[in-house]
DNA sequence: GGGATGCCTGGATG
DNA sequence: ACATCCAGGCATC
């Protein structure tokens, strides 16, 4: 058993793990989490604001690479933060969300984690992914607790499996893409790791070739996989937040519409994205009336 | 090419 | 109780 400390600065991990950007991290106590990072078992823990904890089984030299990489630990937020418009709305989110952090999830994981999300609410989500490490995810036995353990199934897994026992672990008609998809990462036909050296939009043109990925889905993965930081994933949250407040009014085409979010929230427009979005879903919806009334007026005071 | 409609399923709403 | 609606979308017509 080894143990890991890392001082983080405006950093809060129950609000990233619990953003909607992975659905795989099993709460254990008020401050900890259970998950995997490169195949491994990790604990995550934030006791203090000031310190994270991560606690492995064993030979954790290779994994704290993976795991600064993972919760991009050296990632400075604040400068970030600066580059976002400087608006009352932009300016109440990234304050009151305060520590929200994107993470670099493995493309495969958050891929199929996506395709999962259509039409569903997270603790849903969640549930099909649990149902699917279960039925088909590599099992490890955890040394000291023996508790049984099942990672995220890798493409070949679900590939080996069918369409039917995906519809088992209640992915509904998002079987069939996911099963599509695992096929062709399994079979070689279809890379995940090209990806990673194309520009922006020809990456999102190359994952919305995929079966069952759009728009939404391939800014998601873009997002928290590849790290493409101007990625910017509209659901029907943000949507409201665009049509509602920030363009109100312009009836735009999905394409005129990323392309004035871009010209807005900058180079980071997708880490802007998640404070927007986490934000607003923590609001109740009066106080959401209050700011579309209130309107987007540019420049905060 | 914009705009409806169906799709699995479960929880919320009436 | 029981029907209906709707979720962090996408493909199809």
């Amino acid at each position: 058993m080894k143990t890991l400390h890392f001082s983080v600065q405006d950093y809060d991990l129950k609000k990233t793990l619990e953003s909607g950007q992975t659905f795989h991290w099993e709460q254990v106590s008020g401050h900890s989490w259970e998950g995997m990072i490169s195949g491994q078992w990790v604990r995550l823990s934030q006791a203090q604001h000031d310190r994270i904890t991560a606690r492995g089984v064993n030979g954790m030299g290779q994994v704290k690479g993976d795991i600064i990489r993972y919760l991009q630990l050296d990632v400075d937020i604040q400068s970030v933060i600066k580059c976002f418009p400087d608006d009352a709305l932009m300016n109440a989110a990234v304050r009151a969300r305060k520590g929200l952090r994107l993470l670099r999830q493995d493309p495969w994981i958050c891929l199929a984690s996506f395709l999962l999300s259509s039409n569903k609410r997270i603790p849903q989500i969640m549930e099909i992914v649990r149902h699917m490490s279960i039925r088909l995810g590599e099992q490890l036995i955890h040394p000291e607790t023996g508790r049984q353990l099942h990672a995220f199934p890798g493409p070949e897994s679900i590939a080996k499996s069918h369409e039917s026992v995906l519809r088992e672990c209640k992915a509904g008609y998002r079987a069939k893409y996911l099963y599509k998809c695992a096929s062709l990462v399994a079979s070689g036909e279809y890379c995940l790791d090209a990806i990673h050296v194309l520009e922006l939009d020809e990456a999102r043109s190359k994952l919305m070739e995929l079966p069952g990925v759009g728009a939404k889905i391939a800014d998601c993965v873009l997002l928290f996989a590849y790290g493409f930081s101007r990625a910017f994933p509209i659901d029907v949250w943000v949507q409201k937040v665009l049509g509602d407040y920030y363009f109100k009014g312009a009836t735009n085409t999905p394409r005129e519409l990323g392309a004035l979010v871009q010209d807005y929230f900058g180079d980071h427009a997708g880490f802007a994205q998640q404070y927007l979005f986490d934000y607003i879903r923590h609001l109740k919806p009066a106080e959401w009336a209050g700011w579309v009334a209130e309107g987007h007026t540019g420049r905060s005071s």
